[in-house]
RNA sequence: GGGGUGUUAGCUCAGUUGGUUAGAGCGCCGGCCUGUCACGUCGGAGGUCGCGAGUUCAAGUCUCGUACAUCCCG
């Protein structure tokens, strides 16, 4: 296959399962994202992912260009070489963080003014900066530069963030020359769906364009703007809509969303990818994903628990250690303690999304989404 | 034997010229975490202020006695 070639093996209901090729190997859907945002997946090292299965790690653009800067990485042979990740990479283009973490964020015609939060100096992002920063860091898949909204936002700024991302979308195609690399559009829109389908045609209108004028098209799309704070229910009534409405010859990644029940749900509405910090930040606070629901590790009722975390689970921490050695650790602080931990969660979610597309091989994705529900693991969602 | 100092939450300590339901840090118990500035964050329980007596409208705060700890001098 072709580099970026995207190929439907199944479907089950509107759920998929797709083969997708990069530079660094093919990756198989539904999948799960872990995320290494400064390079590393905290306290997991290459081999461990590699162990647990993982297929593309993320890394952030905002983060990487800030510290220790592009060109390092750039210099570093890229950051698959920079930090020894034989498999496909992905960098978000660090919008997200421009909005969510610069306290100052000046919009101009051109591109987007923010403060550093490393050290307070100031930053222009042009689409064609941000695009030139994500060939640097030379992940396989880049993110589009977009404006994520805030949850509850007036329609009128979730409108306009639209025609930002839009605008932004434009360029960074038209921008984006790397070979070995592929862009993804992203959709926004908040939680209207007149807006959601209005970003969904744009995108495929820019796309359109792009084709036409002899340029590229995108490698898969973006589903932003969820989990910003709104319930779950609240995301459902749109996403499915949103999600079909995209090509279906490409992988839909819904961005930021890790929690077990929602990745179940929302490979039921056609959504192929996910990423989120849930499962490896839960996991350094003592939280740990079982078979039987969410446990707090730190609680004391484990104190003298000397029962594997998940008796369901096979992953190295839970047929090497007790709940009562885990909960020491947490308690104690213990490095150890957010590794084992993180190794559980990534281990969880990652095997989630293979018996999720088990399922959708065998077309009976229905009864895994009907078992899933009626089980004690979902009883936390 | 004489003198000094101390005794307040599980631990280490704050507690104004005596004045409403005695505080902090840590620990303990529990919740949260969704395109990671996250070893983060929010909340809760827990003290008859060594013991006894006194002065006072009012004592953790003053007086006396006493127990224990600790230091110094014999």
């Amino acid at each position: 296959m072709a580099l970026f070639d995207c190929t439907v093996d199944a479907t089950s209901g509107h759920a998929r399962a797709l083969t997708f090729t990069t530079a660094h190997g093919d990756f198989r859907t539904p999948m799960f994202m872990p995320v290494g945002t400064h390079a590393t997946v905290k306290g997991i090292t290459p081999d461990q992912l590699a162990g647990l299965g993982a297929q593309v790690v993320l890394a952030n653009t905002y983060h990487l260009a800030m510290r220790p800067g592009a060109e390092v990485v750039a210099e570093a042979g890229g950051v698959h070489r920079f930090m020894d990740y034989v498999g496909p990479m992905l960098t978000d283009s660090g919008g997200f963080q421009v909005f969510s973490l610069a306290d100052t964020v000046k919009l101009t015609e051109d591109g987007v003014e923010f403060r550093s939060i490393y050290d307070g100096s100031r930053v222009f992002w042009t689409p064609e900066e941000n695009m030139r920063i994500q060939e640097l860091i030379g992940a396989d898949i880049a993110m589009q530069l977009d404006q994520c909204a805030p949850y509850p936002a007036e329609k009128d700024f979730v409108a306009q963030a639209v025609m930002r991302s839009h605008k932004w979308a434009r360029r960074c195609l038209a921008a984006h020359t790397r070979p070995d690399q592929t862009l993804f559009g992203i959709v926004q829109g908040g939680m209207h769906l007149d807006l959601r389908l209005e970003s969904v045609r744009g995108l495929l209108d820019i796309e359109n364009a792009s084709l036409a004028a002899g340029g590229r098209r995108f490698g898969g799309f973006g589903i932003g703007g969820y989990s910003v704070g709104e319930s779950h229910e609240v995301m459902f009534e749109t996403l499915g809509q949103v999600a079909r409405a995209l090509p279906a010859d490409r992988p839909r990644y819904l961005m930021g969303v890790g929690n077990p029940t929602t990745l179940v749900r929302a490979v039921a509405e056609g959504v192929d990818m996910f990423d989120c910090v849930l499962p490896t930040r839960t996991a350094r606070m003592g939280t740990a994903f079982s078979s039987t629901g969410r446990m707090n590790m730190r609680n004391a009722k484990f104190a003298r628990d000397f029962t594997p975390l998940d008796h369901a689970c096979d992953c190295y921490t839970c047929t090497h250690f007790t709940r009562a050695y885990l909960r020491h650790l947490v308690k104690q602080d213990e490095m150890l303690g957010g590794i084992l931990l993180s190794l559980h969660n990534l281990h969880f979610l990652l095997d989630l999304m293979r018996r999720a597309r088990e399922a959708v091989l065998a077309d009976a994705y229905d009864a895994f989404v009907a078992a899933w529900m009626a089980s004690p693991a979902a009883q936390d969602y």
